[in-house]
DNA sequence: CATATAACTGACTAATCAGTCAGTAAAAGT
DNA sequence: ACTTTTACTGACTGATTAGTCAGTTATATG
């Protein structure tokens, strides 16, 4: 019933298959079974639409992570979890993973508010400079060690989801890339 | 003169800022200085334009990348070389390297035949397989060995983009991070 | 119940879009 | 010199677009 959500979802399946082009809100209305009308009524315009739904991608899955951190103690046991959720989440949402890097690498980006990016990755940040000051980690700038988890995160999920392994040697991979990357940023 | 080539520049730049959406094909003939005619003379649609654009520069990165390898012997030099070519040729290209970020991301990529991306995978992959047989670099999966490098160097060049560092420091942070890289892969 | 507010509709519009076409200019071939 | 091919023009068009608006229905509130 919720329309809102329905127009996101519509919104979300339609930007993945056709791209921010090609995907006219007439279509979005389409897809989610109601009017063109309410479609404005909810997001003034296209652009709200777009950066709407990436804010809500990024705190939903902003949360999941939150959340699956708060039980580990110990900062490897954290990165660690930080790592594996993000690549379940991400073979759970792989349209929403889709979507958040079409966002990302597209000027769409500039709409968003500096701090609202440094909100999802400040508690990352903070966490690795206390790693780097407990000496668990190689003293580098943390800028370049936040970078190389990303990116290290983020290419292991591209691998996933295009390559499709099954769930036995899924799990090798990522417990075996998780170490490739723990051995490059430990002390 | 070549108008070809002034479509093709035109075309990125104007993508680059404002994303395939928002850069009608009357803007970028503008842009260009030429007619709307010539634009679709040259490139019977848009999808072509834009598919065209991503394979030029694709291809000028790969012979850049190529000539610059061929002189170089052990493996471990060359992959210095083919990290360290394509982090200079970003910085010097960097609306090329942000068009391709936002082609590689979008579907417009589907409409590229598989064997056009392979091409300028190909010899790496080969390089990768001939190290590991050789037991320079440690015997894991080659597509997982070819994203981890891929990744990485892909997450330090956007990292070199953003933060803009001076050229000394800059030298310091791809020789290191190269090490790191070197440290995760190698044997 | 009455009234106000929020949710919703869909026909409409002004602007914009990708692509066409009839015709011109320049270059190449014979 | 003549003919053919290639490069190029810009006004034009039919389709599509984001966004509007006057009015309807549902929900809450007093």
């Amino acid at each position: 019933m919720d329309k809102k959500a329905k127009v996101l979802d519509a919104a979300l399946k339609l930007f993945v298959e056709f791209g921010f082009h090609n995907t006219p809100t007439s279509k979005i209305a389409k897809e989610a079974g109601i009017s063109s009308g309410t479609l404005f009524y909810f997001f003034p315009t296209k652009d709200e639409l777009v950066v709407a739904l990436y804010l809500d991608i990024k705190g939903k899955l902003g949360c999941e992570i939150t959340e699956s951190i708060s039980q580990e103690t110990s900062f490897k046991d954290i990165l660690k979890k930080y790592y594996t959720t993000t690549l379940d989440w991400a073979k759970e949402h792989i349209a929403e993973f889709k979507f958040m890097e079409q966002f990302n690498s597209s000027p769409y980006l500039k709409k968003i508010a500096e701090d609202e990016i440094q909100k999802y990755v400040k508690p990352l940040k903070e966490l690795l400079q206390n790693a780097i000051d407990e000496g668990v980690l190689k003293n580098m700038d943390l800028e370049i060690l936040f970078t190389l988890i990303s990116g290290h995160t983020f290419s292991i999920n591209q691998y996933l989801i295009i390559s499709e392994p099954k769930e036995s040697k899924r799990g090798h991979i990522i417990s075996e890339t998780f170490d490739l990357l723990w051995q490059m940023i430990s002390t």
